[in-house]
DNA sequence: ACATGTATGTCGTGG
DNA sequence: CCACGACGTACATGT
């Protein structure tokens, strides 16, 4: 890892073009080769940035012009990093004012819990908390177009098609409209009805869901934890 | 700007839970507060992070057990960044390898050029580089399901409604569709044809497009942008 | 503040 | 290698 704190110029050139003026910021050039501009704010996204795989040239053009010589600062140097698909970012450093350099190694990497697999694992484990009487036919049923969620039959054994997010937005129920539309051709299943499951339901994903007769179902992931652990206390 | 390269351990509790195992890393605290817990690899984004607003206060708890005392680098610090949200971040500094601070102001901004908007600007302008004849009814026309990027008339008449992308995908073309089959039901616009415009349209876009009877266009940002520059100097 | 659409999204996974 | 789906998506913009 390699960071440099210097004025700069940045000159982005690829999916799109982007420029920034001259100001001091912390440069980032990691072990594989990326590279970041990052600013003093603005979340923990850099102003440009260049992902590997890349190569990375450091052009040591000399001083500027009318720069004294003995000081070691007033380098210009350009930094040309170029990815392999033609995407090129251009810093033009015109100070370095402080430099660090460290190995650091492979990270370990992250441990995560309590994202959508984990609440579609809850609803599985009682699909009642969806919808009275409900009951499980299969976790990722199989279709032509992909996998369902839940796959369960209702007090009537009428087929429940579930599609589960833990943020309900109008893609979900593109995906969920796409399943039923196979799901339906299925003599043994037809008619499935389907059922929009989530955390949080964005109200254009409401209507869109409405407006195609599928039902949606706001759930909360402690609250299910909850009862799942009460449910456990029971034996 | 604050830069610290350490030895550490990372828990995030919020949105979700993660852990990171003991490992050198890199420390990045901005202006802003913000913090950010980077690996040597991994594009630009983070292990772990906490986003502005936030408050960081750091737990000098001493030396570590069995620490000899004049190591100063041995001194475990605990940092705990809380979010009013009651996300919370907690890094346990083990040992501090490499310290970093500077004062970089703010940031004059970046100057994107080439983006979506940029280019439905330049074809509302003029919509007949994407088909012959096509006049504007409005940009960012309104339907219950969110707003059409074009909307416009052809030679005959015809309601034509026009999806906008950089890269042309199937998410627009579904968008599109959700669009046209609101658009339809309105008899003042009925028939509306779609038309999907982008600078590059994948393969199975455009076969999903053709199947729905929506037109493709390709259109070139450049080759635009010198069309509305020719015509600038026309005048 | 909330809702919505864009992003140089990034990142994993499966065909 | 390409396509699809999830993400602590972040982020700007319009209401």
């Amino acid at each position: 890892m390699h960071v440099v704190i210097a004025r700069c110029t940045v000159d982005y050139d690829g999916r799109l073009t982007a420029h920034l003026p001259e100001a001091v910021r912390l440069l980032m050039v990691k072990a594989d080769g990326c590279v970041a501009v990052h600013a003093d704010g603005g979340a923990y996204k850099p102003l440009n940035w260049m992902n590997a795989p890349n190569t990375l040239a450091i052009d040591e053009t000399g001083d500027e012009a009318g720069n004294e010589a003995e000081d070691q600062h007033e380098t210009a140097q350009i930094w040309h990093v170029r990815s392999p698909k033609g995407e090129q970012l251009t810093i033009t450093v015109h100070e370095v004012l402080a430099e660090m350099d460290h190995e650091m190694g492979i990270d370990p990497g992250l441990v995560k819990d309590g994202v959508e697999a984990h609440l579609q694992e809850l609803l599985a484990a009682d699909p009642t908390s969806i919808y009275k009487g409900l009951r499980l036919v299969r976790r990722e049923f199989p279709t032509d177009i992909g996998p369902v969620d839940l796959l369960c039959r209702d007090t009537d054994g009428g087929a429940v098609a579930i599609e589960v997010k833990r943020r309900g937005d109008i893609d979900g129920v593109e995906q969920l409209t796409r399943y039923l539309d196979f799901l339906n051709r299925d003599p043994m299943l037809r008619p499935v009805r389907g059922v929009f499951v989530a955390q949080e339901i964005k109200p254009q994903a409401r209507v869109l869901a409405t407006d195609r007769g599928i039902g949606c179902v706001v759930v909360d992931y402690d609250e299910l934890r909850g009862i799942e652990s009460d449910e456990l206390k029971l034996f």
